[in-house]
DNA sequence: ATGGCTGTTATCCG
DNA sequence: CCGGATAACAGCCA
């Protein structure tokens, strides 16, 4: 569940759950999971600290927290959940899924990291989130740094947004639905996209990942159980009754709802994408 | 049942 | 600088 969106939704429920948590051992089950740093360095980092807050970075999470044996020197971990992680928090009961990665014991139940593609990370390096691009609501960002960041770019604007140097956290469903939103074609090269079409799609950007916080936290999905926790807004609310319709992803071949024109996929760096052809030029 | 797809991203090569 | 292929891996679907 890995875009922008379904990560800022499990931030919030993991800062309810991990906040004041006191970290007393780690388990490391795949330490592929653990690059490029070692599990060792990871486990030094864990072990004694205090939870003070989850936050998020693009698609990655970040437990911070303090040294409580020691100095109370400030430590960061950061999480990927790459395209089928989870992280939960449950008493320890349950039998542990099979994929799981890391397991932290907690002074109040345990946290679990799994992830059966293993694409996700879970380590103590900064580096992934060091170059990253500003947030959509980052006041950096804005229609006229997105303009200049991609004017000199022949890339498609598909891809461009996928880059994380562009802007953190857009993935391939919302990359989709924020061009159908601009009217934009995914096929346009950034650097032809006028300033007026940067302003739409910046504001598209925002729009699209907003309504679907909006949604996710609507669906309060159950982290902890299996397909509860692997709810993805496109198919249902896991039985709550809340849905996410996208206006154009996974839509080939269906109707447009803005324009009544067919909606088309296409091949963009080995990932789908789906378009308007009658209302995105 | 085999092959083709999937939310991510790092890396290599021409 | 770019685009494309590949690779990491499991699971689902036709």
């Amino acid at each position: 569940m890995p875009e922008l969106p379904e990560v800022e939704v499990l931030r919030r429920h993991l800062d309810g759950v991990l906040r004041g948590r006191r970290v007393l051992s780690v388990d490391v089950l795949r330490p592929r999971l653990v690059r490029p740093t070692g599990v060792e360095a990871l486990r030094e980092l864990l072990v004694g600290m205090r939870v003070h807050a989850v936050g998020r970075r693009g698609k990655h999470l970040l437990i911070d927290g303090t040294d409580v044996n020691g100095n109370g020197g400030e430590r960061r971990i950061v999480g990927h959940l790459g395209m089928t992680g989870r992280m939960f928090v449950d008493d320890g009961a349950a039998e542990l899924p099979r994929h799981a990665a890391v397991v932290l014991g907690l002074d109040q139940g345990r946290f679990v990291f799994e992830d059966p593609r293993q694409f996700g990370r879970f380590h103590a390096d900064l580096s992934a989130i060091d170059d990253m691009g500003p947030e959509p609501w980052d006041a950096a960002w804005t229609p006229n740094t997105l303009h200049q960041r991609i004017s000199g770019s022949g890339r498609s604007i598909k891809e461009l947004l996928l880059d994380q140097s562009v802007v953190a956290g857009v993935g391939n469903i919302y990359a989709s639905e924020a061009l159908w939103v601009a009217g934009i074609r995914p096929a346009r090269a950034g650097r032809r996209l006028t300033s007026d079409e940067c302003r739409r799609l910046w504001a598209a950007v925002r729009e699209v990942l907003e309504a679907a916080i909006e949604l996710g936290l609507r669906a309060r999905p159950d982290f902890a159980s299996g397909a509860g926790g692997l709810f993805y807004y496109g198919e249902s609310g896991a039985g709550s009754g809340v849905e996410e319709r996208f206006r154009v992803y996974d839509r080939e071949g269906q109707l447009c709802s803005r324009c009544g024109g067919g909606i088309q996929r296409l091949v963009q760096g080995a990932r789908s994408s789906f378009f308007c052809r009658g209302c995105q030029s």
